[in-house]
DNA sequence: ACTAAAATTGCAAAAGGTTGCCGCACTCTG
DNA sequence: CAGAGTGCGGCAACCTTTTGCAATTTTAGT
């Protein structure tokens, strides 16, 4: 039924170490040789038995993706690019979710929690890689158990220490550059005229719901624009909180934004949710923009304008930094590029003043 | 730093055939022996390795979800409801994407590709069960593979062959009626008064686009209502093929539906963005409905009448029999509730005639 | 042709659990 | 007190592959 190595190598008529050789692509293998038993294994149907493997090289052929359940679209984008490369490679994914404590530094049990049950999953499974991914990527109790436990990682979509890529002491990172997209989407939207604009608050555990705020900040800051308190709103990068946030933003008193930019798509989406309901038209009374490209930006009507972030990218690259790792042949910081995208829930600023 | 059995049962004084009863729940050990074995595997920070013991007891601990993706949130909710399963019983769930060909039986060279892939990655990982998701969990190709490679595994979500579940020759299945899901909603239209329905089929390699088409003739036909031909369009689940199809169906010459039911929620969204560009009123001059009850469906406005189907609980109970295929405490075949939904999509019709 | 250097190849020990068989020491029953 | 049942130890074979080191063959240089 299963051939082992030992069958390829007595029929081939040579030593186990040989095929070994053969089979992990070593080299100084005769060239003959080589041929003669990757035909015989061929031909007996040989598969490597991967807890063999395991056991003996203290490598599982096994990547992890870690990812904490907020965003359930951006997960699904990088596991698919992950997948892809780990498929090329002969590696197989793995899945595991992390509940990251609200706020850890504040709550030592759930910090002492999280490092045992991790240890218990991580050590056990010996997977050959981590991926990380927001904000997992940015939590030093994670960071510092993958590093006791010396378990390889990469962290996609940092926020924080992203500099630390570059020593080989810590993870490499790919990234984007958040900040600078906030601002571009930002200033756009003021070179078409808005003036008053809105901001909603992505997920407080998250470092991008910092940066993008930074960007926005930045660019109103650079063309003299006041932005009230209340007009930057907190939100959690759920469709709900775009809700809630659109809600506190549109029945103000006084003067409403003339556009209003949320931190992610899903929030947007409830945006142009609560507009509707209020008779607030999307774009002509009022702008809505933002950030990530998912789905439903193309599926809702006016379709969403956003960031492209080439999520899949991402963890595309992540796998292959993970598996590069022993060669020096990737930069072990990288970013990528993002790209911005105008559809119909944007347009020119209608009031004149 | 990782302490193995060996060192366990020194420190507890007992032998590792004890330990070892333990750890796996065996019978025939003393409490107390029980409870002191398993402090000191907690003291010393035990874990087992999972390689070692895949391969002296040829279990991986490893359950692999095999999905083709056309669906990515009905996957992502499967993989939820499987994960929390897994971590309760300590197995790790992979991801094993498959690319089904197009018409396998048409075209026997994509027949054997797709099995020697299969054979080698399965082979190799030695998982303990594989979850199939539609449409691999109706492919005889993939049953076949998995049959000859005595893989466990559990149907989910499968429209042929339902009864076999109840042989323990083949795999159990967890399923949903589709035909009687559809036929209610179909019923619930025509309640409100629409007697010029539209219809989208979904994708053709998913038996559940001809279960719901069934539903949805079997409810016109026992009301009399006649639907021509060109009032049933061929989508593929897509929100791009529901947009094609609405187009089919909303610029016809002559009378346009008054309803449509697509058979999943992004085709209905692809409706209600036509209908939005051609300034057709949802859902006053058009009632639109889908099926899943996908997120979207409450993200798009107006909010989209569904039916809710249980999928994270579909995963839940797939790998609860995959784990629990030892004894029959579960039924081997799982009919799941669904729930119709309507929202601000459907309405009742006002066309008097 | 002759030896040093390089290229191949083989042997056997690991890696960390699981499992079966047997043996021994108890503790209950009746 | 015989016989049954429980709790545990000991030993060792086994699962399949990797790998350090040594042995062998080939190649190259003079």
């Amino acid at each position: 039924m299963k051939a082992t190595i030992n069958d390829v190598a007595k029929r081939a008529g040579v030593s186990m170490k040989t095929v070994s050789r053969v089979l992990n692509k070593e080299p100084n293998v005769a060239v003959k040789t080589r041929e003669r038993v990757t035909a015989i294994a061929r031909e007996l149907n040989y598969t490597p038995n991967f807890a063999a493997r395991g056991l003996a090289s203290s490598k599982s052929y096994l990547l992890a993706l870690m990812y904490d359940d907020i965003n359930p679209i951006y997960v699904m984008e990088i596991q698919n690019g992950a997948i892809d490369v780990c498929r090329e490679h002969g590696y197989h994914l793995v899945l595991e979710p992390v509940k990251t404590p609200i706020v850890s530094w504040s709550n030592p049990k759930a910090h002492e929690d999280l490092t045992a049950e991790l240890e218990t999953r991580l050590k056990g499974l010996a997977v050959d890689g981590v991926i990380l991914t927001p904000p997992l990527c940015d939590s030093q109790t994670v960071l510092g158990i993958l590093k006791r436990l010396n378990i390889a990682s990469v962290r996609v979509g940092p926020s924080q220490n992203l500099t630390h890529a570059n020593n080989y002491k810590y993870p490499p990172a790919i990234f984007m550059d958040d900040k600078q997209a906030a601002f571009d989407v930002t200033e756009a939207l003021i070179a078409t005229g808005h003036k008053d604009l809105g901001f909603i608050e992505g997920h407080k555990n998250h470092g991008s719901s910092y940066l993008r705020l930074e960007g926005f900040k930045a660019a109103t800051e650079k063309h003299n624009l006041i932005v009230p308190k209340s007009r930057i709103v907190q939100g959690d990068y759920t469709f709900q909180s775009g809700i809630a946030a659109a809600n506190a933003l549109l029945s103000e008193s006084g003067a409403r934004p003339t556009a209003i930019f949320a931190s992610n798509d899903d929030m947007a989406a409830g945006v142009v949710s609560v507009a509707n309901r209020l008779g607030v038209n999307v774009p002509s009374d009022l702008s809505v923009c933002g950030f990530d490209d998912a789905p439903i930006a193309r599926k809702m009507s006016p379709q969403l304008s956003s960031v492209c972030q080439p999520i899949y990218e991402m963890g595309n690259r992540a796998v292959k930094l993970l598996l590069a790792r022993k060669d020096d042949s990737l930069p072990r910081l990288q970013i990528v590029d993002y790209k911005l995208v105008f559809r119909g829930s944007t347009a020119r600023c209608l009031d004149k003043e």
